[in-house]
DNA sequence: GAAACTTAGTTCTAATACGAACTATTTTTC
DNA sequence: GAAAAATAGTTCGTATTAGAACTAAGTTTC
């Protein structure tokens, strides 16, 4: 009998190089673009939106609130993002793009996608939703177990 | 017909959110082991081995060089590691866990497993391998694509 | 309606993460 | 076998990353 967890680390294993073999293929793109991937996720978040607040960011994206306010400091540097106080809760702030922001947003993102495409080439349709079913079904595996385990009502 | 990112860009976000989910529940526990995922990660590559190279390390790993030296200086401040001259080659060095460190390595891998193993309590073994499969062959297009546009030849 | 609790965002610290430049050593090339 | 090219590790600069403590403002509770 196969030891357990000879069958799940593999699986792992795979799961992090696949993550990170598309970063590295993303990430380069990106940068050529001269933002990092932090930037981009908010720009390709907020493009084409009347903006949303730190809190929407966070739950569009993978950063978390201690990161978000320093990357958010720095496209409000590079004048490509605005934050206003929000009408109705004195503690928020909604963050929209500047007009050079929505500019730079209409340019690399469809660029982006351009640049991405060519690397699911070999998948059909099919396949890919596939895929993203059972990724899914993974990821709700660990999440179920992880707010279980963490006290996180559902 | 539905343009084709409306049909990657959602499997690429659930990659990412599964990889995401994962970390959580692996990183929290590693942690509560007074160490970081790094580290971990490095101990247990070292763990039950005669030690190895920086780059033998980088390639079993996800950590790259520049990243390395710092994690291993820290593993080497808690005495968990030690690095000699490589006997072959003047550029290198080995490094292997001392006592200390291989003891450290005995209790928390098991304890590390044990904790992971439930996540994938609703996934049998052959799951588990068909998931794998997937994912390589989805990383094998990723970094295929990339080792032929940057030229890193086969 | 005041105290208790929760939430939104910022700040702080320690540790990664990446690429690029750099040093010291092989290995190749001719 | 010396110059050229490649490699192993370190160092550096900038940006994330997580978690935890903190401030200010909203919400609940009684």
């Amino acid at each position: 009998m196969t030891p357990r967890h000879l069958k799940f680390m593999p699986l792992v294993r795979e799961l992090f190089e696949c993550t990170r073999a598309f970063e590295q293929c993303s990430d380069a793109h990106i940068r050529e673009l001269q933002l990092t991937p932090a930037q981009f996720d908010i720009i390709a978040t907020l493009g084409n939106t009347q903006g949303m607040t730190c809190k929407q960011l966070g739950e569009r994206t993978l950063i978390t609130k201690g990161t978000m306010t320093g990357v958010l400091d720095r496209l409000e540097g590079k004048g490509l993002l605005v934050r206003a106080p929000s009408p109705d809760d004195g503690r928020s702030w909604i963050t929209r793009l500047t007009d050079e922001g929505q500019a730079v947003f209409e340019v690399i993102f469809p660029a982006h996608i351009k640049h991405l495409e060519p690397l699911f080439g070999s998948l059909s349709d099919g396949d890919l939703e596939t895929m993203r079913r059972q990724l899914r079904r993974l990821r709700e595996a660990f999440s179920h177990h992880f707010d279980s385990e963490h006290g996180t009502a559902a």
